[in-house]
RNA sequence: GCGCUCAUAGCUCAAUUGGAUAGAGCGUUAGACUACGGAUCUAAAGGUUAGGGGUUCGACUCCCUUUGGGCGCACCA
């Protein structure tokens, strides 16, 4: 357990032994410093609910706090200040010098949590949207390091009308291949018949042409209905083009470090896709709305409209309702989940509701099973609209990936060569996609600066890097590896210590409110004392043994710290850089 | 039209979930080097939290309202 955690258990039950009942004494961060570094505020509520002055039950808890803290004061209308003891703090962070499990106040109840990220849909390249998939990859390692089993599934768009369309622009520009012959007999091709650069091209073709030409569209729509159905040339063809897409999207994930525990496809879950409509056709929930199956949704209760949900298109083919119930179906069955939990698109919302209310009505989905949307924000351009290239055109992953790297690669020390010199910058590159990306809170639409998150300086991926280099630089040198905290007079020191203690808290909150801007913010605040209290101590010179060791000692505590940290958000360290 | 969401320093974002004097980064201005990795550190200026009401000991935070953005609303995903 953590300190402030057991810091706050001794609070309650102190104060309720004084006679005043309260389910829970928050211990916060002391908003001004000279008074202590930590407050108690429940004083200005118990006097309302008593008819007590305050002041009178600040002093009343004040007189019998024990030695863990030293310097209690009471301040304005009740605030009670305190800071900690050294010696509390030292004995608490020493373990942490080796075990990161003292900052995780864990709960009582493991749960078994799937993850749906990534999203790609895979006729299309990935656009800069789909670096969110951060905040999934980031919340699927801090649900381990909780305890929960946490399976994360990247859920392939690989069964919709986009591949229709790419069929139909195929067809377009090969109308002879064999897999446009119904009539046709013989095993198809093993190669594809077209190459994964030619597929970046034909989507937004196909995609142009499908507004302009109502029968094309029409057509694609077709295709759409046949490939799910299994018409044996056109599946062949769609085999051909996922198989095409896939790896190059795959690699871009784990260029971002994004190790999903399953690759599923929207096409995984089509077997699922009849059983589903008949489970819920046994319930008796779904109807026929002008040629469309349909499952009615609202509620009398609804302050907005809630459109149904559409099961089956009139000409057979089915849509992303049905393939996310599909989806369901299928983890319930193969993972037995506690919850399941979406990393998409904002926008989306209502859809995830739709289909949400689906699962409980129907009993798909028991109600003590959590399905929970989590929406994120828009990146945009530095004009604040959607992100594009100079050209107008979509901005994809790659090439801001591409823009990032060139700007990172010549800041690293021209003596690294070779494949280590890429190896770093690539590195650099994720960490500085990676700690932009999580560092605003999730839902606000942010505006991707290049330029700024490539900086030099200020609150970056790099910054936490470099902070992290340098610490293990001067550990190489300086560390036995068994140094350990002293109790010695050193503000510097103690403010680090201070802000470690706050971390369980802020992990805390990150797991609650999914969240991974509480941690990219820990994590410079972090650095950031640290980096104050290097250009302030010279450790290699320091003449006092147990200052020193406390100096390194402390910057092994940093340096584990912030590498565990760093490792929840997926960013990788470098020894040089 | 109905609904969701947002509005905080010149710009980009925070604010311990209702706590004291609203904080960071960038930018601007002025500084620190024989630096254990300067991709660092120090300091200054910058705010009527979009406007108006309300709830209470206390409001950026909760409620109402006005204004202004973004987004979504049956056969795309």
């Amino acid at each position: 357990m953590s300190l402030i955690l057991e810091t706050e258990k001794y609070l309650t039950e102190t104060i309720n032994e004084l006679g005043y009942e309260i389910n829970y004494v928050p211990l916060e961060k002391s908003k001004i410093p000279e008074f202590g570094q930590y407050q108690i505020n429940v004083a200005m509520q118990l006097a309302k609910k008593y008819s007590v002055p305050p002041r009178d039950i600040a002093a009343h808890i004040v007189g019998v706090l024990d030695e863990r803290f030293v310097n209690v004061n009471i301040q304005g209308p009740g605030f009670i200040n305190v800071t900690f003891n050294n010696d509390v703090l030292v004995n608490y962070l020493n373990k942490g010098l080796n075990d990161f499990n003292i900052f995780v106040d864990k709960k009582s109840e493991k749960k078994t949590i799937v993850l749906d990220y990534g999203g790609a849909n895979i006729a299309k390249v990935l656009h800069v949207g789909h670096l969110r998939c951060n905040i999934g990859e980031a919340m699927r390692r801090l649900i381990k390091v909780f305890g929960d089993t946490s399976i994360g599934d990247v859920h392939w768009g690989d069964w919709g009308t986009p591949i229709g369309l790419v069929i139909r622009e195929i067809k377009e520009m090969m109308p002879d291949l064999v897999y446009f012959d119904k009539d046709y007999v013989g095993e198809y091709p093993q190669e594809s018949p077209v190459t994964n650069e030619e597929l970046g091209e034909i989507y937004p073709r196909a995609s142009l042409r499908k507004k302009e030409d109502s029968e094309y569209a029409l057509e694609a729509r077709i295709l759409t209905e046949q490939f799910q159905r299994g018409e044996p040339g056109i599946r062949a063809l769609w085999r051909h083009v996922v198989n095409t897409s896939k790896p190059d999207c795959q690699a871009i994930y784990d260029y971002l470090n994004c190790r999903f525990d399953y690759l599923y496809g929207e096409s995984d879950a089509s077997e699922y896709a009849e059983p589903v409509i008949k489970f819920l056709s046994d319930q008796g929930m779904t109807e026929m709305s002008d040629g469309v199956l349909i499952m009615h949704i609202a509620d009398s209760t609804d302050n907005k409209e809630m459109p149904p949900l559409l099961l089956k298109k009139s000409d057979g083919a089915i849509l992303y309702d049905t393939t996310d119930l599909a989806t369901i179906m299928q983890r319930m069955q193969d993972f037995k989940p506690d919850a399941i939990w979406y990393f998409v698109d904002e926008r989306q919302s209502l859809h995830f509701e739709q289909i949400f209310r689906g699962c409980y009505k129907s009993g798909l989905v028991p109600q003590n099973v959590d399905l929970k949307f989590y929406g994120f924000g828009t990146i945009n351009g530095l004009d604040g609209k959607p992100f594009k290239t100079r050209d107008g055109g979509v901005m994809s992953l790659q090439e801001l990936i591409k823009q990032v790297y060139s700007k990172i690669e010549p800041k690293i020390k021209p003596e690294i060569i070779g494949e280590e010199r890429i190896d770093i910058a690539n590195k650099l590159t994720v960490a500085t996609l990676k700690y932009a990306d999580l560092l605003p809170y999730r839902k606000t639409d942010y505006i991707f600066d290049i330029d700024k998150f490539t900086a030099f300086e200020g609150k970056t991926g790099i910054y936490a890097v470099y902070t992290a280099t340098r610490m293990k630089s001067l550990l190489t040198k300086l560390s036995s590896g068994n140094e350990i905290l002293k109790n010695v007079e050193n503000q510097e020191v103690i403010d680090i210590l201070i802000k470690l203690t706050e971390l369980p808290r802020n992990l805390t909150l990150a797991y609650q409110d999914v969240t991974t801007s509480y941690l990219a913010e820990f994590i410079y605040d972090l650095c950031s004392l640290y980096n104050k209290f290097y250009a302030n101590n010279n450790i290699q010179a320091e003449e006092n043994a147990d200052i020193k060791e406390t100096f390194i000692a402390l910057t092994r505590l940093v340096h584990n710290t912030l590498t565990n940290l760093l490792d929840i958000l997926a960013i990788e360290t470098v020894d040089k850089m």
